[in-house]
DNA sequence: CCTTCGTGCTCAAACGTTAGAGCAGTCGAC
DNA sequence: GTCGACTGCTCTAACGTTTGAGCACGAAGG
């Protein structure tokens, strides 16, 4: 049995030798698990086109699999099939007999409904669809998407419905991974998880006048149906809890790129909650990636610019992470010397050492209520709010200091 | 524009009142990003069947959405429909002239095939899925099938395929979800990744007759095509590490259930190491489920059973972080007092500190390969060998100890 | 001049499903 | 006794695609 068995990297005595590799000590951004995969022995597979592909399967195209269909049913039943799928759709016109009768031919013979034949009658696919345009696959292995994933497929495990994911293999494809999809009637809808506001793919999508509900907030686009989380609240209310909880005064913001709502809503937050704050606040603001590095690189800046820095508030926990690798290098400690705050609560803040106080973003919670939407959408129940936006609730745990009182 | 917004838990005079939830400070297993989702003001989506989906939307069913169809085209350039789809099959029995209109004409008109009337005619869906079985969301939330779905997808979007994902919503479910996507043929073959060696969901997909790919050894399905890591390897090498790098002789191993195959796998490559080092090492197991509460408790047991424990190796980073978490309660100083080690490598064991060493599982080429190899069963080419298996990769971090020079 | 061949298309059928029209038989009402 | 309605089905068309068979035409070969 292990004579077939093929194992890369076996020394030719036959011993496995794995090979070591050492991490970066410092812990920094080189992150083993965000790195090159391991290349695989065989080249990738190459892109095939459709025709090219109908050719290699044409000679020895081996006999369909055999699939049993709705005329097998009426065969057996003794009816047609239109008598079958009547009495399969419950219809009035077909007596309990052979309603029975169906069901049990249905359930010997093992039918199910062939989902392609259903569509093309339908005009539509029992399924949808969630595209993340734009991405590399950074944007797209990131825990949020899982979560987000979860949601959704919750969602579509009860409407009984099949998933699709579609993401962009890069940028020149830009377009085609999931307009196709959509264009092509591959999935009745989409629920878009993009990112940059100024992604016009994200415009395409809308304009296609196909049902697509969109996750974040999308100001420039009103009339679309989107489900989001009230950043700005989140934003406040963590730096609020900094400020009068904590007592901090002089605070600096490592955000987002600013093309990017997200870090556009979580910055004005900031900004709003020291001026709501009542308090003399001093602030100052980086600009990062929301990459751990560009943490680091903002939470340096900051340091160099700012004296007496007492918080630092990331726009996301991977910044946050960052920031705190810096101050670590530094021998500054977390909380006692600087508070740390960060945004988004996947894992991360939870893991380490101090927990970093943070902004918990139900993205599962979105994909359910993202995919309830897209229901309605698809059935053509208008939904009574083109915008969602669920609360937005805080963690606390040590990285923003001990807990007073 | 605010005006249609509707903010859930907004107060009566429209102030945002984020909720504040202290976590718990021990940092132990209630973690916040696992635990209950935000429930939804409007309850979950309630399942319909078919029928009464269909009662809803006859009524108002609105003009199906107008699609461009061959015919259009066909109509544009002024020729028959099958002379399109020869055109755009590139048959060598259309004029080159008439080629170029016809692409002028899709180009122009933004035809894009319906994928349902392909997949009809064609006896197959363009698309693959990647099935979930047997899991509460407790598995298919986990990063390893994140970057398991980075990789399927880089593949699946370089042969131009659409990628389902399926997953059991529940145990009584548990069959529908999967053998509907296949047997309903929406999917022309599916990646399988399963826990339990004893699901007997995974025999149905095998000897469903449709192709399928397991993801992992299958030591009882020899004749299935799966692809997998060397996990025996993998836990080989980081004991030997244990062992011969940093002599270490009383070792104790937490390992998964062990109706897992990786668990037997990690657990067999443990014990293997010890007998083949040359060394007299003394050695405990207690079983975990892979979950960080189950690793905790299990260094627990160890801790109060083995004397002198020198080193714990997890078979994954979880329960590693479970122990790291009862060690430092017991005051205990990794890696100073108890070396450590996990297995997984997915962000855990680099964010910890200390960082964890631990064995990285290439779950992204894992998925990539399992791609290539379906699409290869999907176009009749026979794999040349049925089991694939990657080599394992550990990756040393500060858990085991200081680095003997 | 007739046949053969090649070219460049058209026609028709088929994939599996659903739904509307139609139809044979029964039954109740007038 | 005739009419209409109802019951319980069958027939047929249609969704969009691909493909094998067929056909009209011109050129080449006998």
């Amino acid at each position: 049995m292990s004579s077939d068995v093929h194992r890369q990297g076996e020394a030719a005595d036959g011993t496995v030798k794995p090979r070591v590799r050492r991490a970066d000590p410092s812990g920094a951004a080189a992150s083993p698990e965000t790195g090159a995969l391991v290349p695989p022995a065989r080249s990738p597979v190459e892109p095939t086109d459709e025709a090219s592909r109908a050719a290699v399967t044409a000679p020895g195209a081996p006999a369909r699999p055999q699939t049993v269909t709705l005329k097998d049913v009426a065969r057996a039943v003794g009816i047609s099939q239109s008598a079958v799928s009547m009495a399969l759709a419950d219809s009035s016109r077909i007596s309990p007999a052979t309603k029975d009768a169906v069901r049990a031919a249905v359930k010997s013979l093992g039918y199910v409904p062939n989902s392609a034949g259903r569509a093309l009658r339908a005009g539509r696919a029992a399924s949808i669809a969630v595209v993340v345009p734009n991405t590399g696959q950074h944007m797209f292995g990131h825990p949020y998407f899982m979560h987000l994933l979860v949601g959704v497929t919750a969602a579509a495990n009860a409407h009984d419905v099949a998933l699709m994911i579609s993401t962009n293999p890069d940028e020149t494809h830009g377009v085609a991974a999931y307009e196709r999809v959509l264009r092509s009637r591959a999935a009745s809808g989409a629920i878009v998880a993009s990112a940059s506001i100024n992604d016009t793919n994200v415009n395409r999508m809308v304009d296609a006048a196909l049902p697509v509900v969109l996750i974040g907030r999308y100001p420039q686009l009103p009339h679309a149906v989107s489900v989001g989380v009230d950043e700005v609240a989140g934003a406040m209310a963590i730096t609020l809890h900094l400020v009068q909880q904590h007592g901090l005064r002089r605070i600096a913001h490592i955000s987002g790129p600013l093309d990017h709502q997200p870090a556009i809503d979580r910055y004005e937050g900031f900004t709003r909650a020291l001026a709501e704050s009542g308090q003399p606040c001093t602030h100052t603001l980086a600009v990062g990636d929301f990459s751990e590095e560009s943490g680091r690189a903002a939470a340096r800046q900051v340091l160099d610019t700012m004296s007496d820095v007492q918080a630092i508030f990331a726009a996301n926990d991977e910044m946050a992470y960052g920031a705190l690798l810096e101050l670590r290098s530094r021998g500054l400690r977390v909380p006692e010397d600087i508070a740390l705050a960060g945004y988004d609560d996947f894992g991360i803040s939870r893991l380490v050492t101090p927990g970093l106080t943070t902004v918990h973003v139900p993205a599962e919670a979105l994909g359910q209520r993202a995919a309830a939407l897209l229901f309605d959408l698809v059935e053509g129940t208008t939904p009574v709010r083109t915008h969602t936006v669920l609360p937005a609730e805080i963690v606390v745990r040590d990285s923003c200091g001990t807990h007073p009182a």
